[in-house]
DNA sequence: AGTGTATCCTGCAGGC
DNA sequence: TGCCTGCAGGATACAC
C-alpha cells in the first residue's frame, strides 16, 4: 500500500476538500471492499457531515462530525479521489465505492486489485479498533527506548517486526527496507540481537525516512496518487529499495535483492552484514 | 513464537 | 503481436 507517508499525504489532501460537506448517498460498486453487508455500510454513512480526516498507521480515517468514522485500508492499490461532479472522480479507472455529496461533489474509492477495505465504525468502536495497532512511529512518545523495548521482545527478523502493524503502525516494505539500510542493519537480523547503538540508529533512521517521505508527498512506484492526482516525489530519494544490481549510494558495493517472509528486501552486502556474517550491524567502514 | 505458504485480485514488464 | 511467467506498496489464515 500506501504506507504511512502516503496515507498521511492522502489525509492532508482530503482535509482541503472534505470538511463540512454532507454525504447524500453511497453506492457500493464492488461489494468485497466494504466490511459487512453493502446496504448497511451505505445506510450507516449516508447523511453524515465530514469533520477532519486523520490517519492511523497506514489507514485513512474519514471522521464525521458526529464522531462516527470510515476507516480506509488502501491495500496495495486503493485511492481516494475527490470529484466535482456526481460520477467517479478524475483518473478513477476502477471505482469501488462512490460517496456523493449534497453539493453535487463526490469522493470515489478506487482500487484496481481490491485488497483494500472500508469499514464504518460507530464512535464507541474506534478505541477498540485503534488499540489493535502498535504505536505511531512519528509520535513524540515513540522514543528510542520504546523501540528498543519492542525489538528486545522478538526474535523475528527486524524487517518482519517493522512490518507487523500490531507492534509498530504504518511501516511497510519500502520504508522498512530503507530504514534498515540507513541504520546499517541487515533486514534479517533477529530483532533481539540488535544492540543498543544500532537500535538507536534504527530509531533515528526510521523516523527520518518517514518524515522525509511525508515531506515529499510519499513514494509513487506505480499506482499511488495523492487526492489531487499528483505522484509522490520520494522515489528518487530511495537508497536501497528497488535498486538491485546498482551501487550502494554509501559504499558503492552492489545492492542485492533477497527474499524472506514472502517479500523482497534490498541489502548492501557491505554496509549491512548479515547475521550469518557474524556481525549484526555495520562497523565504521561505511 | 516464528516461518513458509496460500489466498484475495489485476496489471505490467520482460522473455521468447 | 501474443503468450507465458513472475512480480507488486498489504493483510490474514493455516499448518508445521
Amino acid at each position: 500500500m500506501p504506507e504511512l507517508p502516503e496515507a498521511e499525504t492522502i489525509a492532508r489532501g482530503l482535509n482541503r476538500v472534505l470538511p463540512g460537506r454532507v454525504v447524500s448517498s453511497v453506492t457500493v460498486l464492488r461489494e468485497d471492499v466494504v466490511d459487512g453487508p453493502p446496504h448497511r455500510f451505505a445506510e450507516a454513512v449516508a447523511g453524515r457531515r465530514f469533520g477532519t480526516t486523520a490517519r492511523r498507521g497506514k489507514n485513512v480515517v474519514l471522521t464525521f462530525e458526529d464522531a462516527t468514522r470510515v476507516v480506509v485500508n488502501l491495500g496495495m492499490t486503493g485511492r481516494l479521489v475527490p470529484g466535482t461532479g456526481p460520477g467517479p472522480g478524475p483518473g478513477s479507472t476502477h471505482p469501488a465505492v462512490l460517496f456523493q455529496f449534497t453539493d453535487g461533489g463526490s469522493l470515489t474509492y478506487d482500487d484496481v486489485r481490491r485488497f483494500g477495505r472500508l469499514r464504518h465504525l460507530p464512535s464507541s468502536d474506534w478505541t477498540r479498533w485503534s488499540r489493535r495497532l502498535g504505536p505511531e512511529p512519528l509520535a513524540r512518545s515513540f522514543t528510542g527506548a520504546r523501540l528498543r523495548r519492542i525489538l528486545s521482545r522478538s526474535r523475528s527478523p527486524v524487517r518482519s517486526l517493522l512490518l507487523d502493524q500490531r507492534r509498530i503502525a504504518g511501516v511497510g516494505n519500502i520504508y522498512a527496507v530503507e530504514a534498515c539500510w540507513f541504520a546499517g542493519i541487515h533486514p534479517r537480523t533477529p530483532a533481539n540481537l540488535i544492540g543498543e547503538v544500532s537500535a538507536t540508529r534504527l530509531h533515528r533512521s526510521l523516523r527520518r525516512v518517514l518524515r522525509r517521505a511525508v515531506e515529499a508527498g510519499g513514494t509513487t512506484l506505480r499506482n499511488y496518487r495523492a487526492p489531487d492526482g499528483n505522484e509522490g516525489r520520494f522515489r528518487r530519494a530511495l537508497h536501497a529499495y528497488g535498486r538491485e544490481g546498482r551501487p550502494c549510494p554509501r559504499c558503492r558495493a552492489v545492492i542485492e535483492r533477497i527474499v524472506f517472509g514472502g517479500r523482497s528486501a534490498f541489502v548492501c552486502p557491505r554496509c549491512q552484514p548479515g547475521p550469518e556474517d557474524g556481525a549484526a550491524t555495520m562497523g565504521d567502514v561505511c
